[in-house]
DNA sequence: AAGGTACACTTACGCTGTAAGGTTGTCAAG
DNA sequence: CTTGACAACCTTACAGCGTAAGTGTACCTT
């Protein structure tokens, strides 16, 4: 049934997943379907513990702290990209799944064991996914998928705006995009890289202080 | 009438924008609002540019581009959270508002200005906001406000997780928690000053190639 | 055979966005 | 003063939503 809803958000969005339209993909009734679960919320959190399972995080001590984060960082946003539909929905389950805790305690494992103070493991993390779920949102938003289609969006927003002229800097960036394209993969490594490094420097003023 | 409709999301969150709620607070009949506004994502886009409008943005010469954007981050985080229905919302317009593009022109202008290459100015933009929606996107989900709850939510989502002693760094987190609390404020200008020393150096970088 | 459990069903309630069409109040042109 | 246009409001209706409540039936255990 978690299957069933699965491929409904991931063909047809969030909006697709419904009692009835789930059911209905089981040749079953809407109602049927809380003697499997209490309620909607439940189906939600079985979905994103779904996506959750999916995230790979290596297991400590195979790889060092940075390469290891960084390849947890591009799982996870490609799981995102499976599934966008998840995307505002990763953080802040009130019942969080199995997966969930397991990536949670092994990230956590993962810098704690590289030598971050339990304080400096915690802004690492939440930094790190502050970065991934905003960039995950972002590419979720911004309207542009495939390069051709930039242009079009691009006239498109000129004229929805209706001073564009005004807006000097952005005219220029919609002209270079239009000429060079966006793509997501450079700027998500790049922003990462950056915050790689800086972990990495925190870590170190940390070793050489001890 | 976006007044009305903005009163409602702050007091009782997204889901209680209806027209009909809407419609109730003015006095009027839901079919009503439809003279003014097109649908009700004309509404949801109306009240977007309210938050945009919200946002600083120191103009451009007044200060350095490092404490600008610091503001503006913090100024963005503060918006969000008197106005937490939005967070998912921000990004992705398909109809941005005069606040929005104007947000966003000078962002960039401010950026190009303090000797950002174009490319380079895109790549800090990304970064930034990534971080900025994602932690706030965090702030919202993460179950404890005040620090007072912390131990009783963290008791509850123990007892959620049948085996939770399998995951020790989560339970050092929650513990420390409980004891020290978590405070929003430091965790967020703590990854902002992560982000902003990183573009420094890159920018900084690029100067002395030139 | 009896009882319990698991799973499915139907019906109904109050909510949602909005299409369609009717009524009224205001205001400018003839 | 009348007429017509127009904006703003109204009511009605439809298809969809989550789910509370109650009913039926097949199967497994005692």
């Amino acid at each position: 049934m978690l299957q069933a809803a699965l491929e409904l958000a991931d063909a047809h969005g969030f909006g697709a997943i419904s009692m009835r339209n789930v059911a209905k993909k089981l040749g079953v009734e809407a109602m049927s379907l809380y003697n499997h679960v209490a309620n909607k919320e439940d189906i939600v959190d079985g979905l994103v513990d779904i996506v959750f399972s999916e995230i790979e995080v290596a297991t400590p001590g195979s790889v060092d702290w940075r390469t290891s984060m960084r390849q947890r960082a591009i799982s996870v946003r490609a799981a995102l990209n499976r599934h966008r539909w998840a995307v505002g929905l990763m953080e802040g389950r009130m019942n969080p799944g199995p997966a969930n805790v397991r990536n949670h305690d092994a990230v956590l494992g993962c810098l704690r064991e590289s030598g971050f103070p339990f304080r400096a493991a915690v802004h690492a993390y939440s930094l790190m996914d502050a970065y991934i779920y905003g960039f995950a949102l972002q590419e979720k938003g911004l309207p542009f998928d495939a390069p051709e289609e930039t242009a079009q969006v691009m006239e498109r927003q000129r004229q929805s705006v209706p001073d564009m002229d005004d807006y000097p800097y952005l005219v220029e960036a919609a002209a270079e995009f239009v000429d060079a394209g966006y793509d997501y993969d450079t700027e998500f490594e790049f922003g990462l890289d950056v915050i790689l490094d800086g972990l990495e420097r925190l870590r170190d003023g940390i070793d050489v202080a001890h």
